[in-house]
DNA sequence: AAATAATGTTAATCTAGTTTAACATTTATT
DNA sequence: AATAAATGTTAAACTAGATTAACATTATTT
């Protein structure tokens, strides 16, 4: 298994030792899904975090209409899974599923709190990863607070310009929070103002 | 000072020992705020992160028009700060401001990493705080993705009972993400259905 | 007790975004 | 190459929530 893009997302936080690493990786799993599979469900329990060695998920849920509602994308070097079931190991309130085939490692919750015992830069590390992604949901709040949906499309455009070249438009729409019908008809009006 | 709220609240999530509980008290500024000050202002580097032990505050930003937008209540028991800002030491966006006179016990950035290291079940300790606090952001992102501003009030008023006693409706507008008006209308639709 | 400031209400008009529905284009499958 | 499935577009009618503005009520200050 390459554990080679983990270990180096993780020494950008903080620095392992030869062992830690060692130890470390011979607790991981690597795993491969196809295009369309199901790396979690909505009712199942997250018991592992993952991160994304190559590939793109959506991780969304389906509302009492059934309508589907994309909360974030993964693609390369980001972590994927519904932490709050993770940490609480209580039923999921969301699906994660591959766009694309997708190459994982996974960090499974049985090794976890045994992992942050042994190697507290790790538990560090984990502790840094989660502020950031608080801080990145707040700053998500306040731009669909204040921002119309023009504005939010820009910005998302702006933020990850190659996912936007890897996704459809409907999801792009879902993840905005708005209609595709009314996203074509916000590209349509971007393409005339130029 | 008195540090006994902060200590009960830590001691749910980790068990300190009572020379850990010393000196990391020894640490601690206990401070007082009036009604209307101001704990933390958009613009300044938020190097504290406050713990409520009494009284109550708001966090909110103003946007380009001049609207301010409430992104959460705080009250007893409750952290407050702009963790991105205490993280990174940048610029905040946010104000926090009381709305009540507040009791705080702050931690300052400038010892947060050394105690971090000295008494790693604190930065456990953290590390779950942050977790929650996410999961908790993630969670208000699916509501106002799916539901109606009559249901996120609902749902507000059904979470935080105590809290609508003690704040101007116009503030839980903010906080909802619609203008006083619109919440007016709500409250007397739901006053006739009954 | 009067005056002022802060908070809350009502109603008319307006708008950003939804819904519906029909059609167009691109991609995948046989 | 033909067909089906997935994705994207356009336009008309509609709705949740905003805006404006006038007024009502409740606190606070003098």
């Amino acid at each position: 298994m390459n554990s080679q893009p983990l270990l180096s997302y993780i020494n950008k936080i903080v620095t392992l030792t030869e062992e830690e690493e060692t130890y470390f990786t011979s607790k991981l799993v690597y795993r491969k899904y196809l295009k369309g599979q199901y790396i979690l469900q909505q009712g199942d329990v997250s018991n592992k975090i993952c991160f994304i060695v190559s590939g793109c998920v959506k991780m969304f849920y389906v509302d009492d209409l059934g309508q589907e509602h994309i909360l974030m994308f993964g693609v390369e070097n980001w972590w994927t899974s519904d932490l709050g079931s993770f940490v609480s190991q209580a039923p999921s309130d969301f699906n994660v599923q591959c766009i694309e085939d997708t190459e994982l490692i996974q960090v499974s919750h049985n090794i976890i709190e045994d992992t942050y015992s042994k190697i507290p830069k790790l538990e560090r590390c984990f502790r840094i990863i989660v502020e950031k992604a608080y801080v990145a949901s707040q700053k998500r709040i306040v731009r669909n607070f204040s921002m119309s949906a023009k504005d939010r499309y820009l910005v998302f455009n702006e933020s990850y310009p190659e996912i936007e070249q890897r996704i459809p438009q409907y999801m792009v729409a879902s993840y905005l929070g708005i209609t595709k019908e009314f996203l074509s008809k916000i590209k349509s009006q971007i393409a005339t103002e130029k």
